[in-house]
DNA sequence: ATAAAAATTTAGACTAATCTAAAAATTTAT
DNA sequence: ATAAATTTTTAGATTAGTCTAAATTTTTAT
């Protein structure tokens, strides 16, 4: 069994590796994120390399075994199916919804989550654009890119968030950011590089480059 | 704040008192329940008692302070509120749904809480027929009394069970028998004290005296 | 009223998860 | 290539929750 503790460390890892693409991922990056001390985390390494589910060697950095991926990948699962639950029934925002899934998730029940993903329709993305991994943890997969590197002119369509902190979420909600939106990049501005942009053919708004890099859009 | 631990033992020995009619709770009574030693029990109960969550004097067993039956009646609340999702939108069984809930229980959030009360219709008794507190703590009340105690030829409405194993669940669902069946009691044995009971006007049935103690009705 | 039995608590130990401080290894800069 | 800075690990301690075995208290039976 993992613990809820070990289940944290796992998810965090993953999401480490993949926004490095494979590499391994550093003890200080895992206290940061897990909100502990690096003596920690190397403790818990090196219990989690001694069930095998995770590739460990002191000082070289850690990534997952195939068995530590597919728990991570079932936790990511359960958070992002509950994210859905939250917001399409029970009418939360999707800035107020992390951390109650960040509990749900390891609720430990195989036929509760298929019950879920049923009784939601089986969606593919969570409210933040994000995939949700099938049974086996298959991600579905979809093309996207930062609207700050969009082409100017080019009709876009909003598809996910890459930072999900409520203050973000509600600074989009106050500029009526949301996914699904039609979005065209009119002008960068040289100064600070702040986009000029259109929603939904109806109107226009500017925002910051910091803003534009966390939103992922793809060509409509 | 109060653990996971914590609230199973506010939980139980609010169940326990119940069913003793507010009389102190022993230290062999609770480990039965949660499954642990009389030791950890004690050690437990010092520590509980230290957060006046409990009044306890050794070897004089223990009950709970205001604070902890407020504790005690919120996990319940959310236990049963989650036993009707369970079963009104994913359709789990009765007997399926005792050790989900004993972990979504434990979900930390008010707003989650009440949401979910309201997306379920703010039901006031669980798929058990056992009576959800409000918010405040107040549990609807209800008069029932065992199913072997009702009086020959009265008609009768099952309004829950005081046993949720899943065996004997099952084994009430074999014989039709579900929350709001009209009964009738035709007989008794006076060999076994076995019930011959009419259900739903339509058929009956023999059940023995256990499965009738197990049963709470209520005259039509 | 005593002794035996049962229930309860204490003592001492263990594990998971955490911490601080110190030691060791690695990386970076001169 | 060596020293300095940074990162990581180890050592030793702490807390929650559990256990077994022993001691103590309460209850029951003679
Ligand atoms: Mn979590
Ligand atoms: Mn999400
Ligand atoms: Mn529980
Ligand atoms: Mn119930």
């Amino acid at each position: 069994m993992t613990s809820f503790t070990e289940e944290n460390y796992l998810k965090a890892i993953f999401h480490l590796c993949e926004n490095k693409n494979g590499l391994a991922v550093s003890t200080n990056e895992l206290a940061e994120i897990t909100q502990t001390r690096a003596a920690s985390v190397s403790d818990m390494l090196r219990r989690l390399s001694e069930k095998e589910l995770i590739l460990y060697k002191k000082y070289q950095g850690v990534t997952l075994t195939e068995e530590g991926k597919s728990i991570a990948l079932k936790i990511i699962r359960k958070h992002r199916l509950w994210e859905v639950f939250l917001v399409e029934k029970l009418g939360f925002g999707w800035d107020e919804i992390h951390e109650i899934a960040e509990e749900l998730e390891h609720i430990d029940s195989k036929v509760l989550t298929e019950r879920l993903d049923n009784f939601l329709g089986n969606p593919k993305f969570d409210p933040h654009g994000d995939p949700i991994p099938d049974e086996k943890g298959n991600m579905p997969s979809q093309v996207s890119f930062k609207l700050s590197e969009a082409v100017i002119n080019t009709e876009l369509v909003m598809l996910g968030v890459s930072e999900d902190s409520a203050p973000f979420l509600q600074h989009l909600d106050k500029l009526s950011l949301h996914l699904g939106a039609k979005l065209r990049v009119l002008d960068v501005s040289g100064y600070d590089q702040s986009l000029h942009i259109e929603i939904n053919k109806a109107g226009t708004i500017h925002i910051s480059k910091e803003v534009a890099c966390s939103i992922l859009v793809s060509k409509k």
